[in-house]
DNA sequence: ATGGCTGAGCTACTCAGA
């Protein structure tokens, strides 16, 4: 099974990019991230004519998560953690893979720059309440898997001038700490974990030429829990898509799992 | 290279992104 996570700024701008990375790459769950539309104005049917199912938590102008699927998921869910900003930032469902139920979250981070301002503060609390909620998760069920946009550069290595970042919130000590707190509850970066010394990102800012010079950073994760490590087949980030005419500045990272 | 590019909402310009 192949589960994607990608960030597209935009749904709505990006359809003609997001289907032509279905047909081509043909994955089985697609999970977006600032999808920056409410669900009445999804295009359903897009993805519809596609044979894939839409599940949404939209917003307006900005954020929401959707996930795009051929597989059969069930019990998802939007709000799963209390956001204080009522930001759409994260959705649950579970699949079924092979014979086990997994959980699978789909997470959009706040940002946090600033860093002097209280939407560093709002990152903050939400990465506390979500690492509390999946502490609470794997009691239930130690299947899990969570994709998103993580806004967290974990590492050095995973940016291409991390002394440019050390007060950005996407790579300050204590965002990365949290980074580690989540990992440490019984997981994995499963791309770091494959790819012991890559250098590789799924971002790059549309100012300047970063895509052209590969000035990225590498901010969206699959954090796998240890009980599945041995189920992932392969870990790719996509460089495709970020290639394209009017693309996203995030790009896929795909997952396969049996 | 802390300034420049892109999208949404709206229709001039601000907000947000990372």
């Amino acid at each position: 099974m192949k589960i994607v996570s990608w960030n597209v700024n935009s749904v709505r701008a990006r359809i003609i990019n997001i289907s032509e990375y279905i047909e081509k790459f043909k994955p089985d769950i697609l999970m977006l991230q600032e999808i920056k539309t409410e669900e009445k104005n999804f295009p359903f049917e897009n993805f519809k004519k596609l044979k894939y199912e839409s599940y949404v938590f939209g917003q307006k102008s900005y954020n929401g998560v959707a996930i795009i699927t051929k597989s059969k998921i069930s019990g998802f869910e939007k709000n799963y953690i209390k956001d204080k900003k009522n930001q759409a930032r994260i959705s649950k469902c579970e699949v079924k893979i092979k014979s086990n139920l997994v959980n699978l979250f789909n997470i959009y981070v706040p940002n946090g720059n600033p860093i002097n301002t209280d939407k560093y503060q709002y990152k903050k609390d939400w990465l506390n309440l979500f690492i509390k909620k999946i502490e609470q998760s794997l009691k239930a069920n130690k299947n899990i898997i969570i994709g998103g946009d993580f806004n967290i550069i974990p590492e050095e290595i995973d940016v291409h001038d991390h002394t440019r970042y050390e007060n950005d919130a996407l790579f300050k000590i204590e965002i990365r700490k949290k980074f580690r707190e989540l990992i440490n509850l019984g997981f994995v970066d499963i791309y770091r974990h494959i790819n012991k010394n890559k250098q590789e990102y799924t971002f790059w800012d549309y100012f300047a030429g970063s895509w052209q010079k590969n000035l990225g950073m590498r901010i969206d994760h699959f954090l796998i829990s240890n009980n599945l490590i041995n189920r992932i087949q392969n870990v790719k980030i996509n460089k495709f898509p970020r290639s394209r005419i009017k693309p996203s500045d995030h790009t896929p990272i795909e997952l396969e799992i049996i």
